[in-house]
DNA sequence: GATGAATGAGAATTCATTCAT
DNA sequence: GATGAATGAATTCTCATTCAT
């Protein structure tokens, strides 16, 4: 058996590269921090992954596409509109307050990764998108632009991530979910 | 030789920079980069920034701090918090499609520099926030956490300006500003 | 003006690359070792070349395409193909003589870049087997197949400089040139 | 478990670092390339190579050796120069098409190798020109420098290995050794 | 005998900054 | 004011070798 086992130290160096690409950025986070945070060598670092741009891409993709598939479940075992996005923000809050950090890096860090995602692939935004979509078509919302209306629903949800981050918010998101509810669906609603 | 000639090629590096900073980020843009673009030697960006760091750091303090002004500025020329409200949206959608590049700078890229501006320093945060604290006191809104409220308002007015850098929504935000603040009003008037 | 005139530091590493390639071999000559040998930083390098491979391939394909060019001409002044012959092969001799490191590093140490040549780019190989080609349908030389004999060529001129490397021969190779063309032409008249 | 397990895997290790020398270069091939190639894992290959320098050495040591040897026998085989010389040619001929590959890591690769063997050992150089300076001696072979003569051999030898490596000539070497024999001849004896 | 994670010394390369001209 | 070669530290990555299991 090896010194470590395999996944242990792999799970290791995503734990500390997540908290650091978050905390510092990932351009700012050298291979080298995340080695010394891990207590392993930097040579070390490359058994286990080809290059640090492959960790960032692995890190983002795994996680991301997961959140993209919980959303879509979550909206799929309730029945109205006004339920399913209800359902979709505390999957929101419920992600956010079990890892921040992985939350922080999936939602804020990634800009350069989404354009890597294969075309089709699900995301939040599109799972999001779909059920605002469906719910016009039913008539549960007035017409409008469904891009603009999720668009809304992701600044409500997010923008108290941010503030939470800079101690402005409490970083208990759950505590807000329904408040949040409320928000989207009175901003969806009014047009 | 011109009056002008050394703003003029100060300027352009500004812009320069500021556009390569929101395309590229500001760890992915080199010195080089930018003296290219400028047409101009590495060796002169140094004539006009004692450092890239500083050449960030002026790009932000300056443009944020007046961009806070404005609002505030905005906000007082109205009466009703509503109307306040409603005016500083307006603002933030006017200073996004004068430059989106600039404003894309300012209210994304720019965390780390948020945290060297001296404590008490007016941003836009604190100006939104002072309007709904006195809306609250007003009655205009109902009781809750300014905090919140304000999360909210960035939530919604920020959030499309993302999905428009994503080609998701128009980069005109202008057209939707009035959509926006009956979202924002609808968000913090329903608790 | 700069410190050094450009084309000087840029002369100095060519030289000392060529002469660390032929002496180490170019996978165990670092840049460091060039550097240091040209009394520059490691950095500094790559002002003058983008990287490594491209010093390499800069260095062998520039004269490279000139030698073939000199062997062109050489033939061209010469009417039978045996003085065509024999002027290339003081061309060889002389090439040598002139500059042993240049000339070892272009026809042994070039494996890799032969490749990346444009196909039609004109070689020393193409040179001669061009005039032993013309020789054979002139019935100057017995009918034979004129990759082979171009072979024969090659080795004849090439292997003296192996051992005047080794210390086996002289490396005064133009006094042997008149030796060697009389053993290249008894040995591709001999079939 | 098999008896020759060991010397198998041995020589498949041997065999594969060949291969991988000739068509990658030393230096170019790690350690890890050989051990993926042999299927077996980078520690097992240390079981049979104290280090990769070795391993090196002993490939080159054991057949340079080898080589020379048979070239010695097959010269002794014959009473007349011309014809030991034509027993060696085809001997080389012969070397070559049994292993290409092994055959251009002993006389191209090798170029680090050749100052490691102890002073005075038998080499494929050395079988030569004994020959050819008791050709000499004998009247057999007009008076010239032995050296000279011998580097005219291996390049009409060697020459054609390089262009058949590059696919300007056949692979098969056997059937030009009469002609290469032929043409050592003719560049020995016409002075 | 075998495994493969880990090591540590470098390798090539980049980059903000300096400075002689 | 401007230039661009030079610097030197830092960065990502490679690789022969070791060693606990």
């Amino acid at each position: 058996m090896p010194r470590h086992r395999f996944s242990d130290t792999r799970d290791r160096i995503e734990a500390a590269a997540t908290r650091l690409f978050v905390e510092k950025g990932v351009a700012e986070t050298g291979v080298r921090d995340i080695a010394r945070t891990v207590e392993i060598s930097e040579g070390a670092l490359y058994r286990h992954f080809a290059s640090k741009e492959e960790l960032v891409w692995r890190l983002f993709e795994r996680h991301y596409v997961e959140f993209a598939g919980r959303l879509v479940t979550l909206a799929e075992s309730e029945t109205t509109t006004r339920d399913k996005l209800r359902a979709m923000i505390r999957g929101f809050c419920h992600a956010h307050d079990e890892n921040p950090t992985l939350f922080r890096f999936l939602l804020f860090v990634q800009h350069g990764q989404l354009g890597k995602l294969p075309p089709g692939t699900p995301t939040p935004v599109h799972a999001v998108r779909t059920v605002i979509e469906r719910g016009i078509a039913a008539g549960e919302i007035p017409a409008q632009d469904p891009h603009l209306a999720t668009a809304l629903m992701f600044g409500i949800v997010l923008e108290p991530v941010q503030f939470a981050a800079y101690g402005e918010l409490p970083s208990d998101l759950r505590s807000m979910a329904d408040r949040l509810a409320a928000a989207v669906w009175a901003a969806i609603t009014t047009v």
